[in-house]
DNA sequence: ATTGATTTTTTGTCTACGACAGAAGTATTC
DNA sequence: GAATACTTCTGTCGTAGACAAAAAATCAAT
């Protein structure tokens, strides 16, 4: 028993890649290069990782994720990361993003998901929503405090499934609020067709965007998120919307990114606008000409004014 | 413009793998053994897949979901691939599926569905809905026009975001009849977890089964789609449920759903039950002794009542 | 000191082919 | 027909070397 436990905790290097997402080729690299992981090997000389190197690896995906790089980190010991990333919440982009300090209106919120208390944080997102609206509720609320459980789960005070219920609770909310939004004569406006790439889970974005295009009166066609991009671009054209809206997360992989993008616009027609945006880095890093970077859940107005007037 | 169409609209092998779902190690071995895909190759060797050859891979991947075998088919003619597809519908499960012969009511969705009249699905399925209550609903509609979308989908008559379209419409509705059940004293009900693993990306099983179990009175945790299976123990354990329910559909990989209950069981705290469900061929293939199978939504009252007994 | 162009290092992904375990198919026997 | 043993099939893992793109470091010039 005690023998087939421990032995049984050690993971293969394809459950490694599905728990940590870092690809085989890119573990194996690394045990060349860095000497870690240095997993032990079975009969048939398979890689076998204990428990203890995937902890390890996900500490340093975190702060990879951050900005650090593999040279420097992988090889160092488990302490010296745990202090890295706690010391320095954020050296993420160069120029330091005011790092939304614990405010005390949202601050209620952390408190709220660490205690599980789904009925509260309900409750609270619901009289905030009817307090302040729509508009204000997604750009002054919902945004930040996704940056900010986003920060809270990097720093590990919040663990993954009270994320989870987080991102669940605000869908909810958003889903319907959405669906609230009278119909006015959608004129002038845009049809937008919103998702993500395959590798892309987080879906907040995506109802934050439909959440504000819907107010401008556009109409919105959400296809939820992972669609393949053969399946956007011919969901695109189906539709016979103007616009394609895309939404990517920091974990998003730069190269696929770039891929899909360039991918997508190929099988896109001419007249089909690319937008895209979200907290990945490469948006930021990689200037592509043919895409609309939007920066900012603010510029989404200015963007829909800009599409109105050609 | 024409040279740079026809080099850019060519492939890297990691385009592909994210395009069809076949890995990459699988597309170069088919390529050494059947001679196919065989693409092209850059100035540094590296393999370009030309357009075509993705198109066949895709059928080749629908042929295979439904029981063909890759030596069989790889190496034959695109044409041969399409009168495979087209002649036989499913030869899927070895009792031959009663396959929902296209129920004149159940029909009309298809075509609703071929229109793209999301308002029309709308309507129709929530004028159902209130006709039959939520139980009959699930089981005796939106279950087998899952099913039915499923199969209309492998045989082409249904574009994969029309598939879409119809998951995003009931999953609305169920979502908004879950959250309408009157919560009454959910005394000796267990408390279920709710999700899928991370390759799996199809939550409306989960929904429906969300909706009976609320029926039955039991407290539902549902974490959506794609949750590490690391990330689901400790939900589990944080949240303090009972069962931890798992949905997994005619794509997931056999090997990562039975590695992924493996590690999930010994994860999980001993007196916290394992019940798993789906399409999948591997549930009903490969024997488990650690996990409850449910077969059916039918099954679902029965485990409930299983549990409620110890 | 800041800006811009150059070189160097880093890093992920690709290539090739062989090996093998477990699943699926086929043949054999009771 | 069902249970057994044998054979083929098939995805994944192993090795190690190569290289392009990104990032960092160095140098040049304003």
């Amino acid at each position: 028993m005690n023998l087939r436990d421990s032995s049984a905790i050690d993971l293969t290097i394809a459950a490694v890649e599905r728990d940590t997402g870092i690809g085989k080729d890119t573990l194996r690299v690394w045990e060349r290069r860095y000497g870690f992981p240095m997993p032990h090997r079975d009969i048939n000389g398979e890689r076998i990782y204990p428990m203890v190197q995937l902890e390890k690896l996900r500490v340093i995906k975190r702060l990879m994720d951050q900005g650090h790089r593999p040279g420097r980190i992988v090889a160092q010991s488990l302490e010296a990361l745990q202090h890295l990333s706690r010391g320095e919440a954020s050296l993420q982009s160069p120029q330091a993003l005011p790092s939304v300090q614990a405010d005390a209106p949202l601050a209620i919120y952390i408190s709220l998901l660490q205690n599980q208390d789904d009925e509260g944080l309900r409750t609270h997102l619901l009289k905030t929503l009817s307090q302040v609206g729509l508009q204000k509720f997604v750009a002054q609320w919902v945004a930040p405090l996704t940056v900010l459980v986003g920060e809270a789960w990097a720093r590990g005070d919040l663990a993954v499934h009270q994320e989870h219920l987080f991102t669940e609770c605000v869908s909810r909310i958003l889903r319907q609020a959405i669906a609230a939004v009278p119909k006015g004569a959608t004129g002038a406006r845009p049809t937008v067709l919103l998702t993500t790439f395959p590798q892309e889970a987080h879906g907040l974005g995506l109802l934050m965007v439909e959440s504000l295009l819907t107010l401008q009166g556009c109409r919105c066609v959400s296809l939820g998120t992972q669609t393949p991009v053969r399946d956007i671009a011919q969901a695109a054209i189906s539709y016979r919307v103007d616009v394609v809206g895309l939404s990517f997360s920091v974990n998003m992989n730069i190269n696929h990114i770039v891929d899909g993008l360039a991918e997508l616009k190929l099988l896109l027609p001419e007249h089909i606008e690319l937008w895209v945006g979200g907290q990945a880095p490469a948006l930021r890093r990689r200037a592509m000409g043919f895409v609309r970077v939007i920066q900012d859940l603010a510029e989404i107005d200015a963007a829909v004014q800009a599409w109105c007037h050609r």
